[in-house]
DNA sequence: GTCGAACTACTAAAATATTAGTAGACATCT
DNA sequence: AGATGTCTACTAATATTTTAGTAGTTCGAC
């Protein structure tokens, strides 16, 4: 029996998946309509379409749903903070060689950082060094 | 008159076109020939596919070609490096709120870094707060 | 029990990405 | 000049993503 990671997704999200997921992630339980709802700011996506990507999320595993009164409830199975790294994982191996540091190299030569950002990620550095 | 930067891609690549663009700041100039072979790997393209992936690459203005001998010689207009920047800024804005710090973040909460990545990290920070 | 609203499942149209074929241009060899 | 090989331009088939419609179910109101 070949174990399975839990939140193994193995393509990264379309780009209207990602955006309900943005969604989900903010709004917690929620159904079809909430999402439609929240998107709604200049967003203008038919009831039916946020319901067929929901289902596809479902199908890739990223949702769950359970009935709910009439209507189905979806909750993330992977949270925003999981796929972040999991988004920063697949960046490192298609552009970085599958190395992260160089990755961290990169963005702190390229990207405009506060001394308070700085020191922030400098404090950080030195507990995992005395770690 | 707008001023337009030079390397400014709108979209991020697909993973074909990425796909290549790994092959061709590779070889640095090359044919459509050059990139087929060298992808040849494992990886089978009809000549005809790498032509036209290698057009389209052109026509979104990240390679440009020039007629040398019988064949089309190109070359990338934009670097690896110049494009990890736009990748990263890319992922920032689309997981990070735009905040590439709690990206940096992330990257060292998450990743397992040896002791001299770290150290050299630490290092390029100090550059940078003592700048 | 029937009407209407809200919802899902199924289907499909439109857009984009991926892959590759065909025809024709052009140079070179003979 | 004619055959041959290499290359491009144009076209097209297939897959995937994005968007949405239609039919039918279910629940509550009347």
């Amino acid at each position: 029996m070949t174990p399975r990671k839990k939140t193994d997704i193995e393509k990264p999200l379309t780009e209207v998946e990602l955006e309900l997921m943005h969604v989900i992630w903010e709004l917690g339980d929620c159904t079809v309509k909430d999402v439609q709802t929240r998107l709604a700011e200049g967003r203008d996506l038919a009831y039916t379409s946020v319901a067929t990507i929901m289902k596809i999320l479902e199908q890739k595993g990223v949702l769950k749903s359970r009935k709910e009164d009439r209507a189905h409830t979806y909750h993330a199975l992977i949270s925003r903070t999981e796929y972040e790294t999991t988004s920063l994982r697949h960046l490192a191996d298609n552009l970085f060689h599958g190395d992260p540091s160089s990755m961290v190299m990169r963005l702190l030569s390229d990207t405009k950082l506060s001394k308070n950002e700085l020191a922030a990620i400098r404090k950080l550095i030195n507990e995992r060094m005395s770690k």
